[in-house]
DNA sequence: CATGAATGAGAATTCATTCAT
DNA sequence: AATGAATGAATTCTCATTCAT
């Protein structure tokens, strides 16, 4: 019987997906893929022109999901949080991404090897880091008196450290719910304190 | 001829080093690496058993270096190490660590994979992280007054955040010695700040 | 839908003609053909029996139009054209054809790899070859007097020029009004001095 | 038995020529190489890096005679040459060539499609063009009453028509010795009556 | 030890065409 | 006439490793 295209290219991409999760990008294969769907090798070349497409279709939720928060962090309106409520921003930003997200986060993180999407993560750290440089400007600019004078690479490292965080509790996703705020709270502690001693306020 | 065993095994480990770190472990070939040293491609298997071995021999000082210093900072003279001290002693083994294995943390970090290594940081990440439990555990012990309720996961993260650190230092070694500096100092200073508060000593 | 039958044959002749143009027979596929023209891929071969049959109907046009003329000038009423004359029709043959069939004229000649017209050039040798031996025989047997033994390889050659000619016309067709003129000038001087030394007029 | 890596690779390149003389470089598949030369398919591999190479070195001795005699042709002894001894050099290098690569030649002429010597033709007649632009020059230097007003471009199309000469002694092999030298006379004498008229000695 | 030769499984892709509805 | 789906054979190339000498 004749299967709607819609069905087919969806049992492709959920066949990619557990493929890519379980095996990685590079050692999977489109003929393990082609055996998962049930699609024929070739005819899964109907529907994407390539290997590197099928990742690209499972992880664009999530890429779409980061970029768009990355150039809204860009806007006016957060010129005005505070480093401390910048602080919470941030964490929902990374505690949404990573419900919505879990698995397309694991591909990217850690099963990408091979594909185009091998060095995003330098690409976000790139970018993020980016947004607090232009954050901490704002920030001078508006408060010429509070000292604000951290090293760009410190800048770098702590986006890092963030996308980092990101890193482990996808890889720890047994974590349990009371676990993930005591963890937040930890971490917030920890980083608020950190940046108030830095910034000359303790 | 009179070229002598050892330094056909010091060529082939040479131009595996130069091989890895230009184009990863992965695609690197043995016939690029038989290129390179001179050594008959079949021949190297009489010198080493197959690939991994080879980035198991160029990488085996960084290993045993980084070995070593984990299982000394389990021993008891340690424990009397103060918190902030031991922040002293962590950077002083990471610094010296890069200076003497630059390229070989570049391999083992970013062009391992494919190899047996492909896992190591979370090997280096586990044992760091219990190494920093036992040491809670013993400053618990010694002074039972000091409130030291820090999560697993919490300390575990925290390694990650180090084995980043040296990951950003290796990626950019482009950075000067002040500027190094500078960014010992702001990590020093954001830490300890951040480890005083989460122990309750703001 | 009111799209009339010939409409659709249409746009898949003049896709297939875009495509083949841009990208040659062999190197374009059906399915460019196919998203070029809108029409799906396999209703294309309820309009035609397959990729040959496309180039074909594209190519038809020309081809008739060489071969009506070829056939013509087997007929009685050419003979009496004297060799110099007989330039001129030649040349305004080539001419006309290249300005009515430029781009069809560049699908034969270079783009025709794969298909059934792979070998056309030496199909149109081979008869005007054929015509010009008939052309010298009728001469021969008109006027006795003049010698004409060239050689039948030479008259193969001879017409091998002029299609040489043709796809260099092809192929640089950035040449102005006035420099194809220039060459058309020194091409008939040249060549019918050529003649008239071979022919024993000189 | 171990057989010499020299035949081995001679093998190879002797069933490369043969197949990709009957079916052309395209229509060539690496399993028929390895079917007729009787070295496993990934085998050839160790030999030579890609199909092309294949191609490469069968028409090496070709490509390196052609441009040998063409850089000659740059140099200053040439300059004295009249214009009528320099189509007995020309033709001497055409019949030599032929008689030295008829197979070679054939390969690159007819059967390169796919290759990087499909377009190896316009190569050639590029230099050989440039190389009577210069002859031309110099001619008009030494002696300057002589009118050599020829357009580059029937300069060009002359040179496309020696090559389209060299093309159809090859693909007519079956020529005798003395056919051969018949159509040389024609030639020779066709083209210096051209060229004399062209030049004004008429 | 050294060497040249071999291997064999596997990779991603391509594409004209056919088929069932 | 039109559509979506399927196919199946082919293609070039890769590579760690083994084998016989």
């Amino acid at each position: 019987m004749q299967v709607k295209k819609t069905d087919i290219r969806q049992s492709i991409i959920s066949a990619s997906r557990e493929a890519f999760l379980e095996y990685g990008f590079k050692k999977t294969s489109m003929r393990l893929i082609s055996m998962k769907s049930g699609v024929g090798l070739s005819n899964i070349y109907n529907y994407f022109s390539n290997k590197d497409e099928l990742l690209k279709e499972v992880l664009s939720p999530l890429i779409n999901y980061i970029e768009e928060r990355l150039n809204l962090y860009c806007e006016e309106e957060y010129i005005d949080i505070s480093v401390f409520d910048m602080y919470d921003v941030n964490v929902a930003f990374m505690i949404n991404m990573i419900k919505n997200f879990k698995e397309e986060l694991k591909l990217l993180i850690f099963n990408s090897y091979g594909s185009s999407f091998e060095n995003y993560k330098d690409v976000f750290i790139d970018k993020s880091t980016n947004i607090s440089k232009i954050y901490f400007q704002k920030i001078k600019e508006k408060y010429p008196r509070i000292q604000v004078d951290i090293s760009d690479f410190f800048i770098h490292v702590n986006s890092s450290w963030w996308w980092r965080v990101v890193e482990e509790l996808i890889s720890h996703d047994e974590i349990k719910e009371d676990e993930l705020e005591v963890f937040i709270t930890e971490f917030t502690h920890f980083s608020s304190s950190g940046w108030k001693a830095l910034m000359g306020f303790s």
